[in-house]
DNA sequence: ATTGTGGCCTGCCCGC
DNA sequence: TGCGGGCAGGCCACAA
C-alpha cells in the first residue's frame, strides 16, 4: 500500500510532469476532491498553470503550481490504493491490498497536458484524494529525514501506544501499518508499549532502524516488502527467531510481533 | 488539548 | 461455478 516509500516514488515519477502546461483537469469522481474547495473550483485552478515543483511530506504528495495558479499547490493522497501514472507509465508496479489492474474507471483525477500526454491518480477504494492548498503544518516532520531529538519529542510524554504514535501523521509523517510493524520488530519493541516508556537506548534504537528500514524498502521498492511482511498471516514465525508471532490489534490496526524479541 | 472510536470506500479471497 | 461475508487501513468526523 502506499505509504512513504510509494510516494516518494510516485514523487519521482511526477518530476517528469513539470513544467507542462495543463490542459485540463478531469475529475473523474466528485468524491475525490477534498477540502473546501469545489471541482469546479479546482478545474479552475488548474487550467493553463503547470507544476513547477513535485515534494512529499510524509504520504503527501504536493505539486506547486505555477503561471495562472502561481502560489498554490495541489495535494494528492492515495490512501491505502491509489497509484499513479504518468503518460501511461505507473511509479509503482505492485501495490498489496489493491488491485494492479487497468481499470481506467478508477481513474478519480487526472491531468490533460497540452502536449496530450496525463498525469493520472488511479484509486479503486476511493480512500485518496486530491485537495488544493492542503494543509501541510498539521503534518510532523517527514519520517525520512526525522532527527533524533524530533523523534524523540515526537513519542515521550505518552501513554499511547508506541505504534499508535508512529503512525500518527500530525507527530511523524510517513509512517503507515506495515512499515510500522516492520521498523517496531527490526527494533525489537513491543507495539503497545507505551509511547513514552522509552529509554535513552531505545529512542537512538527505534530512530536508527526506522531510518535503516525506509532505505531498506525504497530500495527495494515498497512497503510491502519488509522481512516481517511474509510472516504476517496465521501461524506465521519470526524470521530472527521462529517464535510464532502474536497478531493484535493497537490503536484500531492489525499488528504482528514476536512476543519473544520485542519488549 | 488529547485520545479513542466508528464509518467510509470496494476489490479480493475464502468457504460453501 | 457463483455467491456472500469478512477483511484490508488511511483518513476524517465526532465524542469524551
Amino acid at each position: 500500500m502506499p505509504e512513504l516509500p510509494e510516494v516518494e516514488a510516485y514523487r519521482r515519477l511526477a518530476e517528469g510532469a513539470l513544467d507542462r502546461r495543463v490542459e485540463r483537469a478531469v475529475i473523474g469522481d466528485p468524491r475525490f476532491v477534498r477540502g473546501p474547495t469545489s471541482p469546479r473550483h479546482l478545474r479552475a485552478a488548474l487550467a493553463g498553470s503547470w507544476f513547477g515543483r513535485a515534494r512529499r511530506h510524509g504520504k503527501l504528495l504536493v505539486l506547486d503550481m505555477e503561471g495562472p495558479g502561481a502560489g498554490r499547490s495541489l495535494g494528492v493522497r492515495f490512501g491505502m490504493t491509489g497509484r499513479l501514472l504518468l503518460d501511461g507509465r505507473a511509479g509503482v508496479e505492485h501495490l498489496v491490498y489493491s488491485s494492479d489492474r487497468d481499470v481506467t474507471a478508477w481513474d478519480r483525477f487526472s491531468v490533460r497536458f497540452e502536449d496530450g500526454g496525463r498525469l493520472v491518480v488511479r484509486d479503486p477504494r476511493l480512500l485518496g484524494g486530491v485537495e488544493l492548498d492542503p494543509d501541510e503544518s498539521v503534518l510532523g516532520p517527514d519520517a525520512l529525514v526525522v532527527t533524533a531529538a524530533e523523534l524523540r519529542r515526537a513519542l515521550e510524554h505518552s501513554d499511547v501506544a508506541l505504534k499508535t504514535r508512529l503512525m500518527d501523521q500530525r507527530r511523524l509523517a510517513g509512517v503507515g501499518n506495515l512499515i510500522a510493524d516492520e521498523v517496531l520488530w527490526r527494533a525489537s519493541l513491543a507495539p503497545h508499549r507505551r509511547s513514552g516508556s522509552l529509554t535513552p537506548a531505545e529512542h537512538r534504537r527505534l530512530h536508527r532502524h526506522l531510518r535503516q528500514t525506509l532505505d531498506v524498502l525504497m530500495a527495494r521498492g515498497g512497503s510491502h516488502l519488509g522481512d516481517l511482511m511474509p510472516e504476517r498471516v496465521v501461524g506465521g514465525r519470526c524470521p530472527r527467531d521462529g517464535t510464532e508471532l502474536v497478531r493484535s490489534t493497537v490503536g484500531g490496526r492489525t499488528s504482528w510481533w514476536c512476543p519473544l524479541h520485542q519488549q
